[in-house]
RNA sequence: CGGGAUGUAGCGCAGCUUGGUAGCGCACUUCGUUCGGGACGAAGGGGCCGCAGGUUCGAAUCCUGUCAUCCCGACCA
């Protein structure tokens, strides 16, 4: 291709509405434009590099022996209705874009496609001797996202490699999830990104294990936690770890267990009071008040407790609590903090915050309007395990010290509710700390049971002769924010430095000045000798000034240039790697062998490293 | 949804406090000089100043509303 013909238009500032390097390249560079809030352009150039990632995915899938499909689109309320997602997905803090048609018929535009995916299963998947299957699509996926951000990480509008396997039991499921899970880190690879695999947790879409991909970069959105000794990492959102060990509250417990009342005026805050009377915060109880609504209406109170110095991990406790009231409440829409106003708005009697203990009764809920009038009563088990603590004692400006479980209140039910922190000491080895690391998540995989197979009753005739639903897995790949996580991770001061696997054109050739004879001659000659090699070249041709080209040949981030300049008249280039900078004067009739070793070898990514 | 910010030419910005009908740099067009790291000079083209009301003789500028975009958050009282 020639740059004259390109449509390439770059940009010498950045554009305000960028904020990550990758982002602002992307658009300067013309790979990208906004069309709307999270809704991109994929200019000419992106196009190659989104196809040659494809490309990679296509061959590692179906080396798997995965089947290539491509689903709609447009989906029917009643396929998600019969999954029990269409609530959840449409309501509330739902992503799912939806519409009617003429009819008046729901629709939604996929977010994913476990729902069709299933149901095709269903009707095509009859006997335990066509399984295991796998399918896969590459298409466009529609999420009305909360907030789309950075460009093509976060968009509302993306592409994304969807995986669905099936089969008989799930001894089948996880061979075919380990196969997965060695395909993607060979996609990664090849691709010449570094990742790496985390424990993650499942989320909206369900099932038992899972595990995401991350490209490691300070931009990415994701908080990491992994071990020094790389045997553990995983998402913060998932991570366990050992709490730091609580100081023995002197004294121990008092006054029969419930504590002595002591006068904290305006001490509501956790620092505030220990700071006023000496404590340390894993000495202290705090509760926390917060209400879960569900999607059949119902607003419950929760009551959590944690040990003061801890952190409430939103993921685990919203986990909790669907596992609680799901089956009988419906998909769990969202948790906030029970406020002061929302309260007062209920019709309640003031609620003493910044004072509450874990023995704060139900009585304080007798009298709401909408509001379950019990709360769901749920601790970490740092709490639990404290023998006497410091808490609010229900009343303004006092706690209590020396309380202890049991003599108080009865200790609720302990669970894992705390956030893993940086620092902390591993559960696999407790010499072992975690470290943090920020990373974009690429990829992730799920071994999903049997959860949607049974809803939608996809079933199969085993060996017995009896029906019973397929064991499912699923795998994604978000290609288009790939491309951009390849960015954040490949870019220098002058631009992007593709990877040469996934990099739009391998090798630019540049013609110093197209008006003087010999320069423009070589330089054409060498193009048409590079195309006829099968290398993707593009040829400088536009007569520009030589910096200019240059420039532009950084920030686009083709891995190779050639430049055709005034050595060419005695048949010299200039060979110049993009990354590295490094340059060398070359013979013309040298400079084809030396780039087809170098790409020869580059075109593997980093599996070759 | 809560908070913050910004909307002026394709991109980046100034002008707004103190109202008088729009400017700079880049990009674009033409000509000349230059020609290996975003050249210089000259001449041009391009804007209902996000949109709608209001105040005023007069609004990019003041007031009200609205829309859009970006950032932070939606977690500990």
């Amino acid at each position: 291709m020639r740059v004259s013909r390109l449509m390439l238009v770059t940009l010498r500032d950045d554009p305000a509405e960028a904020e990550i390097p990758s982002h602002k390249l992307l658009l300067r560079a013309g790979y990208i434009r906004r069309v709307g809030s999270g809704i991109y352009a994929y200019l000419p150039l992106l196009w190659r590099v989104l196809q040659k990632i494809s490309a990679i995915v296509r061959e590692e899938l179906n080396g798997t022996g995965a089947l290539e499909t491509l689903l709609p689109q447009l989906q029917p309320a009643e396929l998600w209705q019969r999954s029990g997602r269409w609530a959840g997905y449409t309501a509330g803090e739902g992503i799912m874009f939806h519409l009617e048609d003429r009819q008046g018929r729901e629709l939604g535009l996929g977010p994913t496609h476990e729902e069709v995916i299933t149901a095709l299963a269903g009707d095509l998947l009859r006997s335990y001797r066509q399984l295991p299957v796998n399918l896969y699509q590459i298409q466009t996926k529609f999420r009305d996202e909360i907030r789309p951000r950075f460009g093509l990480m976060r968009g509302r509008e993306f592409i994304m490699k969807d995986a669905y396997s099936f089969h008989a039991d799930e001894a089948c499921l996880k061979q075919t999830y380990a196969a997965m899970d060695q395909a993607y880190r060979r996609i990664f690879s090849r691709c010449g990104l570094r990742a790496v695999a985390v424990e993650a947790d499942s989320g909206a879409i369900g099932g038992s294990a899972s595990q995401e991909f991350m490209v490691t970069a300070e931009a990415g959105e994701d908080l990491i936690l992994a071990s020094g000794d790389g045997r553990y990492a995983a998402n913060q959102e998932r991570a366990v770890s050992l709490p730091a060990d609580a100081v023995p509250l002197p004294g121990g417990a008092r006054a029969g267990g419930s504590g002595d009342a002591l006068p904290t005026p305006a001490q509501s805050a956790i620092e505030a009071l220990c700071s006023a009377h000496g404590f340390d915060p894993s000495q202290t109880v705090k509760v926390l008040l917060l209400l879960a609504r569900f999607e059949d209406g119902c607003l419950q109170p929760l009551l959590v407790s944690l040990r003061g110095d801890q952190q409430l991990n939103e993921v685990k406790l919203a986990n909790a609590v669907s596992a609680r009231c799901s089956s009988e409440h419906g998909t769990l829409l969202e948790i906030t903090p029970l406020t002061a106003e929302a309260a007062a708005k209920e019709g309640l009697e003031p609620i003493p915050f910044g004072f509450m203990g874990p023995h704060l009764e139900d009585a304080v809920l007798s009298g709401a309007r909408s509001w379950q009038p019990r709360f769901l009563r749920l601790a970490d088990a740092t709490a639990t395990a404290l023998q006497s603590f410091v808490c609010g004692a229900n009343s303004l400006d006092t706690h209590r010290v020396g309380a202890s479980w049991g003599a108080l209140c009865p200790a609720p039910e302990s669970l894992d509710l705390r956030a893993a922190q940086p620092g902390d000491r591993c559960l696999h080895d407790p010499a072992q700390q975690l470290q943090a690391s920020r990373g974009i998540e690429v990829g992730h995989i799920f071994q999903l049971g049997r959860k949607y197979s049974a809803a939608l009753e996809a079933t199969f005739t085993n060996e017995a002769g009896q029906d019973e639903p397929l064991w499912m897995g699923c795998y994604g790949i978000g290609v288009s924010r790939l491309a951009q996580a390849a960015v954040e991770q490949h870019h220098d001061a002058n631009g992007i430095c593709w990877p040469t696997a996934i990099a739009p054109y391998e090798v630019i050739v540049v013609i110093a000045n197209v008006a003087e004879a010999p320069q423009r001659e070589l330089g054409e000659q060498l193009y048409g000798a590079f195309q006829a090699a099968g290398i993707d070249v593009l040829l400088d041709d536009r007569s520009e000034r030589a910096g200019v080209k240059f420039k532009d040949a950084d920030l686009l981030g083709i891995p190779w240039r050639v430049v055709v300049g005034r050595g060419a008249a005695d048949g010299q280039v200039e060979l110049v790697q993009r990354a590295s900078g490094e340059r060398s004067d070359v013979p013309a009739s040298a400079v084809l062998a030396q780039l087809q070793v170098h790409l020869e070898r580059e075109r593997a990514g980093l599996l070759s490293a």
